[in-house]
DNA sequence: TCTTTAAATGTAGTAAACTTACGTAAATTA
DNA sequence: TAATTTACGTAAGTTTACTACATTTAAAGA
């Protein structure tokens, strides 16, 4: 609801709007289109008001001015098209669920993009570089988060591992210590083995990480949660993309620890990556 | 292909352009936003050319003029791209590097979105449709996409599972035959080791396929390629997004598995789904 | 290398578009 | 009905964008 389109927001505020000002509503939620490509002379005429109430109607919603106003329009006009929770359909085909699933997965990244706290990534770089030892926790499919995430960051000289066996994950948490960070991976964030974990390692004074849904049992425990909003499954055939927005997520954060080692650390990487050199096939191009 | 977006257009067409009018093309893509708000003065100044560049440059990318191109710049972003081809730079701060990042593997998806086959898709699920036995094979980094893949597959009710480590790989494909899929995914599509494994695989009449680059090795042995051209990693900051674009990919086969399977095969997958209610807590809002 | 021609870019002027200030009309309240 | 507020339009001022033309720069030919 937060973010609605303009041209709902029109609409809803109809009657609540002046002679003249509702006039200039109608014209526009008559053709938006157009509008956005005409001037405020050509709309005024249109809607048979003077040219500074259409400039008032704009004002009124939040607009700088009438090509500010168009400006919106124009955006609010797109994101109806492409790109907006459509769902599979049961008869869909290859050539459309293919780009629905592409673009459900990039609405949700552009999201948390556009959410996601700087602080908080910023406080979770500190830890992780501050940290004795990591370990990235994950079940299900956020194992495989978890492993992803150990293969980036073993390349910072940290002692880093990855685990998706609740038992070991459970021995592990309750034998850290201060100086320990535990990250743990969770889309809900309400398993119940993975939040008692949690609240071991945070009892032994380890810091404990939280990628997981705000406000969820494990983002109660975690020392400095990472909130990932990604909207309920309403659709039986789209698939789960919290995962990917994870992924990112720690993207992210390991590029925040690269930087901070500052550039004497490149030289490092670098070692890494030619050491897988000689396992591949040169190119030919 | 069909939809391009504007910015990625413009980056495409840089190399082609006037001295004045890749300064302008510049200081767009530096900062797209911005430059939907600013007027043709300011832009022009920005881009230290004349007024009438700024004109010529929008005109010669099919807008009206100035203002049209504003238009068309803003419904561009909407699509979820903000920044393209930036790299992170070392004095980036959270708030830079972080839409950065998220903006880099957004227009990676949206660009294999346009890109990939339709058609190999459908021959793909249709391998997998029929499979008898489905391995899923990564090393390193591709490895985390191989267990995910299994995460997701083994709801279908077929034998299916996930090896990260060579001399398994290469045990099971000597033991393959006619009916078992080997899955590769590999960002390269060059490790030797792969390579050989899924000739190995190809020899026993097997059947291969490759997630990876196209016309790699990898992809030469493949009975069928899922072609991923993810631009070369130029920046040392910018993370690999391969991994992502295979995880969507993945979802998007696992997708038409359900679709071909029919509603009948619903129920299942919610069984799968009910499964975990009683590890969770449940939600009270 | 110099000249000629074409292309690229900038200057200045003009028309259009947008905004502001102010005044009048309509509506509301006392 | 008078006073006061609100709604709306007129007109002037300001910004913005475009066009025609001049100048520079680059390319081609002699």
């Amino acid at each position: 609801m937060h973010s609605q389109n303009l041209i709902n927001i029109i609409s809803d505020e109809l009657p609540n709007l002046n002679k003249s000002e509702s006039k200039v509503a109608r014209v526009i939620l008559a053709d938006p289109d157009s509008a956005t490509r005409s001037s405020i002379a050509t709309l005024a005429k249109a809607a048979e008001v003077s040219e500074p109430s259409v400039n008032r109607f704009c004002k009124r919603f939040d607009a700088a001015g009438f090509p500010d106003f168009k400006l919106k329009l124009a955006k609010a006009l797109v994101s109806g098209v492409r790109f907006v929770n459509r769902n599979v359909d049961p008869d869909d085909e290859v050539s459309s669920y293919t780009p629905k699933i592409f673009d459900g997965t990039i609405n949700n990244l552009a999201m948390v993009r556009d959410k996601i706290s700087h602080s908080r990534v910023n406080q979770v770089v500190d830890k992780l570089i501050q940290a004795k030892r990591i370990y990235f926790f994950g079940v299900g499919a956020s194992g495989s988060v978890a492993r992803d995430a150990e293969n980036k960051f073993f390349r910072f000289n940290l002692p880093v591992s990855f685990h998706d066996d609740v038992l070991m994950q459970r021995m592990l948490a309750s034998t850290g210590s201060t100086g320990d960070v535990f990250f743990f991976i969770s889309h809900t964030g309400r398993t119940k083995e993975v939040v008692e974990i949690a609240e071991i390692a945070r009892a032994n004074g380890s810091t404990v990480i939280g990628l997981t849904a705000p406000d969820s049992p494990l983002a109660q425990v975690s020392s400095v949660t990472l909130d990932v909003e990604v909207p309920e499954n309403t659709d039986e055939y789209m698939p789960m993309t919290s995962r990917i927005v994870h992924l990112v997520i720690l993207d992210v954060l390991a590029t925040g620890v690269t930087l901070r080692r500052g550039p004497d650390f490149l030289p490092h990487l670098e070692k890494i990556k030619n050491s897988l050199k000689p396992t591949r096939y040169p190119r030919t191009s």
